[in-house]
DNA sequence: ATGAAAGCGCTAACAC
DNA sequence: GTGTTAGCGCTTTCAT
């Protein structure tokens, strides 16, 4: 049998009223009783059951996060940093991983509003109407992280994909790059497709060059920002424009170590022979050989800071909030040879 | 205000009780009123609240995942394992980062017994006795993966590391290789260090090869199994025993990962000059540069078996499992090279 | 087949 | 300062 607050009230011969009030720190009751009760609950090893607390007090110090893969090292990394400051401020989280299925977020919307969570966090999800109809129906904070919803303005901290698309290619143009290819995700993705692409072709026009459609590859395909797809993509370019471009954007990390991959099979050297810049920068950036030049998200930071204002709009009894733009920067290491 | 049971109840014009029967399915009630409820339960959008739910039944249909990172691909991939069982079998997960901290184990512990989880799982947590204690204590159904308690016999789901590493280096020896090098995590980690160092030896000795200590590097530190780490330990082998073998055994994909960046650094070609064979096959195995020839290990299958066994525990109410042993397998890819 | 009522473990008035 | 009591939203006897 599991010790609940009312055996530490007949243990110490006090109220369940006054126990529950040291445990909660409200005042009033003497020092005398507060360590009675203190080394009580102590000796019985008693822990107030959430449960119960949860359903009287209509907060269940838990918040959901949906994402489409877990797995991933972008998500992983960004759920890393919401952990720490749900942990920091004792939360719990529970992991949704709606596996880029519209069904399964319905169902975990559904699931999460059962359990009564806080709040909720959704990462790189794709944001269609339904699913942002299913999260306001929660009546509950939101904020999305590395995605944004055209259909409601729900709060999110993600970078400015277009903005840092333009960077990349920039750095690539003052290493004196003029013929520059572009390796994306999916251009029907509104989110991390046509942004970076867009920001890619701003890029050259700003600089005086030309745009080559036909030297802007992506799959619209399951994983689209994944390493076969980069893989794929890069086996294109080297069968079509055979030394008509001398650097690579990739829209990803993966799509970059594809594009690595596949230049290693061909004998093109990297960046001897081509130069290649990534986008994310994850941890596989700098494993990468060579260690990939790659345009930053800071995905720890993005994550718990997201976190932080869901949970100060929990605690406001809000639903708005500002949305976060997060800078980005470049890292450069050896993927990248001046010309 | 959100719609209870009691509206439902109301709305229909029978009692909550009957209205909790449809609910469950447990029968009792005339197929004319199961309309009748079901089609208010529809129009009112009601949710049966998980809280008050679990409060009574004692049953929060909810697990605890323990790991000491999350982001790392190893753990991301067995949590998404877990988190797939979970889903199917109408389970929500809480993810606790125990950040490699034996404190911060254990108020995830107290954290899990709070919010009453029915269950809990440890991936890859390194189990001190204060942990197995403070797990044992919450009475309830804990499976253990990719790791195993001395101190309590925990089920657990796991390879058998010392087999598995005697697989890998029987593959080099099979492919020529005489001199093998070993980069190791660190030798004080019983779970992960120890183990496959032996299996190493031993798989040297059953062919008659000599065991060479200083063909053993590892590196005692935080992330020992870090591609960092790898990187390390090869700069010393490459320093200390130039020529003096011709494969290396790296005891984690992150740790051939961090070979491979400095073997490329030096100028040692893999396979062509020096094989490498790794150990885990996360996916980053096959986006090296060249793909790595690794030992693999189930990680996804490892997760939801767990899950599995933990949820089987949780309904049969015990505490005992039998642990399982899960095959393993070699993935030849490029970075090993027959003599 | 259906309802009344007693909790589950806790918080939050409201008394004294 | 401390106790009593009324729920929170649900499940589950026990009647009827």
């Amino acid at each position: 049998m599991k010790t609940t607050i009312k055996d530490v009230a007949r243990r110490t011969g006090v109220s369940i009223a006054t126990v529950s009030r040291v445990i909660n720190g409200l005042g009033g009751y003497s020092n005398d009783t507060r360590k009675k009760v203190l080394s009580a609950i102590d000796e019985m090893g008693f822990r107030p059951n959430a449960v119960a607390r949860g359903l009287v007090s209509k907060k269940t110090h838990t918040i959901g996060v949906m994402l489409p893969d877990v797995s991933g090292m972008l998500a992983a990394e960004i759920l890393k940093g919401i952990e720490s400051v749900a942990k920091e401020q004792r939360y719990s989280v529970i992991v949704c991983n709606t596996n880029y299925s519209g069904d399964r977020s319905q169902e975990y919307v559904r699931t999460l509003k059962e359990k009564q969570v806080d709040g909720v966090l959704a990462v790189s999800e794709y944001m269609t109407p339904e699913k942002s109809k299913a999260l306001l129906s929660l009546n509950l904070p939101v904020v999305l992280i590395s995605t944004l919803s055209y259909s409601y303005p729900f709060p999110y901290v993600k970078v400015d994909d277009k903005q840092a698309a333009y960077s990349a290619v920039c750095h690539l143009i003052d290493k004196g790059h003029r013929r520059i290819a572009m390796i994306s995700g999916d251009r029907a993705d509104l989110i991390a497709g046509a942004p970076r692409i867009e920001g890619y072709v701003q890029a050259l026009r700003d600089h005086g060059l030309s745009v080559d459609e036909s030297l802007i590859r992506y799959r619209a395909e399951f994983e689209s920002f994944g390493f076969h797809s980069g893989a794929l993509c890069m086996e294109g370019l080297l069968r079509d424009k055979p030394g008509q471009f001398s650097a690579v954007f990739a829209a990803s990390d993966e799509l970059a170590m594809g594009a690595l991959s596949c230049a290693y099979r061909h004998g093109v050297r990297i960046p001897d022979d081509l130069s290649i810049i990534a986008y994310d920068d994850t941890r596989i950036a700098e494993m990468a050989t060579p260690p990939l030049t790659a345009l930053h998200q800071p995905l720890f930071a993005m994550g718990s800071r997201a976190a932080e204002m869901l949970l100060d709009m929990s605690a406001a009894g809000t639903l708005e909030a500002d949305s976060v733009i997060i800078p980005h920067k470049i890292i450069e290491r050896e993927s990248v040879r001046a010309l």
